[in-house]
RNA sequence: GCCGGGGUGGCGGAACCGGUAGACGCUGGGGACUUAAAAUCCCCUGGCCGCAAGGCCAUGUGGGUUCGACCCCCACCCCCGGCACCA
């Protein structure tokens, strides 16, 4: 587990905590070597937000949170291995950061480039497009802006084929988080295309200049009738300056260029345009096309300019109809109205080529392929796959991160630091203003450097990394967490990695949970892991909420685990949480459910209380079947059932919510069990109903109910560990539940002697018989259709079918 | 608009491969214990009709497949999440 050191958990963040216990308790008492360890994803930008506010260093802050928060952990009672436990904030990790960063950048995957970015205003620095929701900066919501700056990258794009390819292989993951990824990644296959710009002078002429548009409708190139140019785009500049009006064109870029961005790309902007005064050439048809600018073409996707297709696209279609401009059905299909001036709206299935020339007749998508080769052969297209997803920007101009081991040479460029020379230790700055570039960059001592290669003046880098670069491979860190000459032993990851159960809330599912898969890739291509992805099996826990909300500080509505802790114990408020829903579920926060959770380990505890002074003190010989009593019986029935409903529950279907019921129901039948004992057995015995103990000589008692009671306890224990081992040592055992072996279920005595069997006439139950289990289908039949019940449905009706179902119904179908 | 997940009592939720819908818990009601209360223990608790036996209705809506549908198919409504001018 790894979490941001916040100050405090709340009941919401501890919920997934307490999930990866019951299970990596579970496991371990299944025999099972377990490797839970727990981390503090240390950097960030809140801890240097409070540090501007309050004077208070982020690394004091930082560390005085994970010291409460370790605290809250521990009182909950996760087994955490905390020999194991990393901080990304000290040297010693950040370090191997700084060392993938240089592996990466001698390998072209971190480079620097000038692009315009994600700024986020109120944070103060740079974010990657995976970090930006709703247009909005994913932490604090400050509407984002564009910069044009220098920054840092890491090539995703480079594995984007391969992430996306391999999501297939995520069986254990859930669908959405892989639907997500997949949109996200956003592979889209076409072909890119060369329009010859024609000069103004003369319009059949060639300008020299090729304008490269990117489509996945190849098929309708010929019904191409204009071009849409972004207002970035690279030839936009050249257009205008040689436009007869060039100062009217130039302030409607201009104006487009000042349109809100988001608004720009959430489409919220009516769609506008304007013509430039020049055409290209259709390669395809020969014939020119004007080439206008529109607010809605994406700079930042395929070439930065789109072919206008106005017949089979909607927005070229509403673009063509508002600016007047040529509309040409070029593929026929069932849905293609006969004109174009018939059309309401653009048809974009496939069909029949039509008015394109030598390709008509011919089918798409079957001819778009050779529409390509086509294309290939004579120069002016190629096949490409153009991809949503961006490479991801790191640089932070923040103070509170990993410093990006990079050194500037005036004669040099940019240049590594050398491996040997790491970590580039974070220098203490003291002053946190908030105000100005990075933070790093004021610190003279720091900044000012000597190259590493020609030893002469140069400048450190002074932006910080994006701290999901800490977080994209710590899961590693934890195979080999103190390895001071590698970022991990492969040895040691081969062992216990891929990670095996890997749970942590849905908002990951597009940030953390595809950097760290590209992470993977990138740590098997230096040949340091084996494995292609980094988590076998994904949960994504839901939150919990209080009166419908988020807990959130600010919302006034934090559950804080202590305050529950104080009243009901760590034990309740586990089981509580676990026994409130499915894990993947979210939750309502409600304090009666949990002391409905109390109540039953208080009930759980008094049930022990009653019968350990009749278990803990005897031996106990085996358990002979034969000299059961029918109460007997079914308790040690009830038993086994119980083993096999909870085990199974956890282990392949984490369904920790059935779990528990079923142990509630095996406490349920306890009581029931030893109140009629109490009845009946009143010569050889009495019960407590009030918790008398409960005195007994009868040996087959005594071994049903330890039996029953072993197994409750040991299987509480995941949930309510504190409890669980307190009555462990109640009933007699030494050495507490760490020697414990997870209970084993008898299948054939798990089945019960006699079942009831439904009785169904045309479809509704109209009886159910009490029968002897493996009663065979002649005599199920039989009796089924002497019943009372039934032949009251049946009399003077002819049986048409009997269908019966071993074991679990008869179905008469009468007319 | 596209993609994904959902919709079951007063509430949280069960129902594992198409086979007894509502396990378990909460809430509420009744009883036992107690001088009394709390705690505890036991019973009841989807709706309607009925003295009862029993019957009818009921898993968002409407159809369908099937001996049998919460479960599969078709159409639709609503809720949640993601993507969204991606050419």
């Amino acid at each position: 587990m790894f979490a941001y050191p916040s100050g405090h958990a709340h009941v919401g963040h501890v919920r997934n905590y307490i999930i990866g216990d019951v299970i990596a308790r579970t496991k371990r008492m299944r025999g099972f070597n377990v490797l839970h360890p727990f981390g503090w994803d240390a950097f960030g930008l809140p801890a240097e937000n409070a540090a501007i506010q309050s004077g208070i260093h982020p690394e004091t802050s930082t560390f005085a949170n994970i010291a409460h928060m370790k605290g809250q952990l521990q009182r909950l009672g996760i087994s955490y291995a905390w020999a194991r436990e990393i901080a990304t904030c000290k040297p010693d990790y950040y370090r191997w950061n700084q060392w993938l960063f240089l592996k990466m950048f001698e390998r072209d995957l971190a480079y620097r480039k000038r692009s315009s970015v994600n700024w986020c205003s109120s944070c103060q620095t740079v974010l990657a497009n995976e970090q930006v929701v709703d247009g909005g900066c994913w932490r604090c919501g400050t509407p984002v802006t564009i910069r044009d700056l220098e920054q840092w990258f890491f090539r995703i794009t480079h594995y984007a084929d391969e992430l996306l390819a391999a999501l297939d292989t995520l069986t254990a993951w859930p669908e959405k988080v892989v639907t997500m990824q997949r949109n996200w990644i956003g592979r889209s296959a076409g072909a890119r295309l060369t329009f010859p710009l024609l000069t103004g002078a003369d319009p059949s002429g060639r300008a020299g200049l090729d304008i490269e548009v990117f489509t996945t409708r190849i098929d309708t190139i010929c019904g191409a009738t204009f071009l849409v140019l972004a207002p970035e785009h690279a030839l936009v500049d050249r257009l205008v300056g040689e436009a007869s009006d060039t100062a009217g064109l130039r302030a409607k870029v201009d104006r487009f260029l000042k349109q809100e961005r988001s608004a720009r790309l959430t489409g919220e902007v009516e769609k506008e345009g304007f013509f430039t005064g020049r055409s290209a050439l259709n390669p395809f048809t020969g014939e020119p096309v004007p080439i206008w600018i529109g607010n809605f073409v994406l700079a930042e996707y395929g070439t930065g300019a789109v072919m206008g297709v106005p017949a089979h696209d909607q927005r070229d279609f509403e673009f063509a109809r508002k600016y007047d401009l040529l509309i040409r059905i070029v593929v026929r299909s069932p849905e293609t109205p006969a004109s174009e001036a018939a059309m309401t709206a653009a048809t974009t299935n496939y069909g029949t080529l039509v008015s394109s020339g030598e390709w008509n007749g011919e089918e798409a998508p079957a001819v778009m392929s050779r529409m390509v080769a086509w294309a290939e052969a004579r120069g002016i297209g190629r096949s490409e796959v153009q991809y949503r997803l961006k490479d991801w920007g790191i640089s932070r101009q923040r103070y509170w991160g990993t410093p990006i081991p990079i050194v500037y040479c005036e004669r040099c460029g940019v240049v590594g630091v050398p491996f040997e020379d790491l970590p580039v230790v974070l220098p203490n700055v003291t002053e946190f203003t908030g105000q100005g570039d990075s933070p790093l960059a004021r610190v003279a001592e720091f900044v000012n450097t000597t190259c590493p290669t020609c030893k002469g003046r140069a400048r450190r880098e002074t932006d910080t990394m994006d701290t999901f670069v800490d977080s994209s491979w710590y899961f590693y860190r934890f195979c080999d967490p103190t390895n001071d000459r590698r970022a991990f032993d492969p040895a040691s990851v081969k062992y216990w990695c891929p990670v095996d159960f890997y749970s942590g809330g849905v908002e990951h599912a597009i940030l953390h949970l595809i950097y760290s898969r590209f992470f993977t890739r990138v740590f098997r291509d230096l040949g340091m892991v084996d494995h292609d992805e980094p988590f076998a099996r994904l949960l994504t826990q839901g939150m919990v909420l209080k009166d419908g909300n988020v807990m959130s500080k600010s919302k006034g509505n934090v559950v804080d685990p202590d305050d529950m802790l104080q009243k009901y114990g760590a034990d309740a408020l586990r089981l509580y949480v676990m026994f409130v829903a499915p894990p993947e579920k979210e939750v309502e926060w409600t304090d009666t459910g949990l002391e409905g959770s109390f109540r039953f380990l208080a009930r759980v505890w008094r049930l022990v209380d009653q019968w350990r002074e009749a278990i803990a003190t005897r031996q106990a010989p085996a358990i002979d079947p034969a000299g059961l009593t029918g109460e007997e019986q079914t308790l040690r029935r009830k038993t086994h059932d119980t083993i096999r409903r909870v085990t199974t529950d956890l282990d392949p279907r984490v369904h920790l919510n059935t779990a528990i019921a079923a142990l509630m129901e095996l406490v349920n039948e306890l009581y029931g069990f030893t109140e009629a004992f109490s009845r009946v057995g009143a010569s050889s015995g009495s019960a407590g109903r009030s918790g008398v103990a409960v005195q007994t000589e009868r040996v087959e008692t005594i071994c049903v109910v330890r039996e029953a009671v072993d197994a409750l306890v040991v299987m509480l224990s995941p949930f309510a560990p504190h409890t669980s081992e307190e009555l462990w040592e109640l009933l007699g055992h030494s050495g507490g539940l760490r020697e414990a072996a997870w209970p084993t279920f008898d299948a054939e005595v798990a089945k019960p002697p006699e079942i009831e069997v439904p009785v169904q006439v045309n479809g509704k139950v109209r009886s159910r018989l009490t029968v002897p289990a493996g009663t065979p289908d002649d005599r199920l039949r039989a009796l089924a259709l002497a019943d009372p019940m039934v032949t009251r449905y049946t009399a003077g009706k002819a049986i048409k079918n009997v269908v019966i179902v071993k074991g679990r119904l008869v179905s008469l179908v009468v007319r």
